[in-house]
DNA sequence: TTGTATTTGCAACTGAGTTGCAAATAGACC
DNA sequence: GGTCTATTTGCAACTCAGTTGCAAATACAA
């Protein structure tokens, strides 16, 4: 059974002792509902009025990324985009597929990777897949 | 055997009809020789005195990147990290490694993954990785 | 050698993300 | 409930990687 963003929100802040405010379970909902990643921009779009101050995103997604419940997915014209982690296993995010020809990108949660065999004395904390190609609708 | 990396610069460019200015052969020569991703600030300071102007080396490496003849490998603190795509085989670059304590970043040359199963549709075209992790350096 | 499409350098600009600081507030403790 | 304090927020000013427009320089074809 699926919560509602707000408590699920809510319960991921819990979890972490970090402090339930509103800018942060506004940003965390706005997260939950659209899927995928966001940038600063997009979440202020989507919160319209309600939507807090820049430099409060930010922040809030650095507070998000360093406890680990976001992650930056990735870099699209000199933009960071943000996804919270729920969908991600201990050692490997989702890969993210960007068309080379329409630049959209999607989440491909379905497609799973083997973990790469470190060299001896290195751990892996996190890997992370990018696929450049077509996608469906670009595809001749 | 191993040209050096001038005439290996030469040829690069010859193959992918692209003009030899004497900026690009520098920018590629630095590229080969660093043997790891370089930001354009790296590269203007390893060219000293000699580098082109910064503009030039951007506009260089967004024709390198166009062509094929090198990739984006990674963002760090906001800084685009290009390599020449020697290294790298028709779907796949090799994985590069960020340590989460030293933040140091290193290609995993001899690291290989298999490609992932796309969707029903869409087609690869390149596969990249990005390992996060304890170099041996910091590992406890 | 000449002509021209391409490339370069410069200066001015853009805008994503950061910083410092004073005001607001979550949550702990009474 | 009320009080206290560490944390968080908003604002304004800033930073700096990367971009743009344009005139001068240059690779290379003919």
């Amino acid at each position: 059974m699926k919560l509602p963003a707000k408590e699920q929100a809510a319960a991921m802040l819990r979890n972490k002792r970090l402090r339930h405010t509103s800018p942060r379970l506004a940003i965390m909902r706005v997260l939950l509902e659209a899927g995928c990643p966001l940038t600063q921009h997009q979440i202020t779009e989507r919160l319209g009025l309600d939507a807090p101050n820049k430099t409060t995103i930010y922040r809030t997604l650095m507070s998000l990324v360093e406890t680990d419940l976001a992650h930056k997915a990735f870099v699209h014209e000199r933009q960071w985009y943000f996804e919270l982690a729920h969908h991600c296993t201990e050692h490997q995010c989702h890969p993210h597929f960007t068309c080379t020809r329409c630049h959209r990108t999607e989440c491909l949660y379905d497609v799973t990777i083997p973990l790469a065999k470190l060299p001896e004395g290195m751990t892996m904390q996190r890997q992370q897949i990018r696929i450049e190609g077509l996608c469906a609708h670009c595809n001749p």
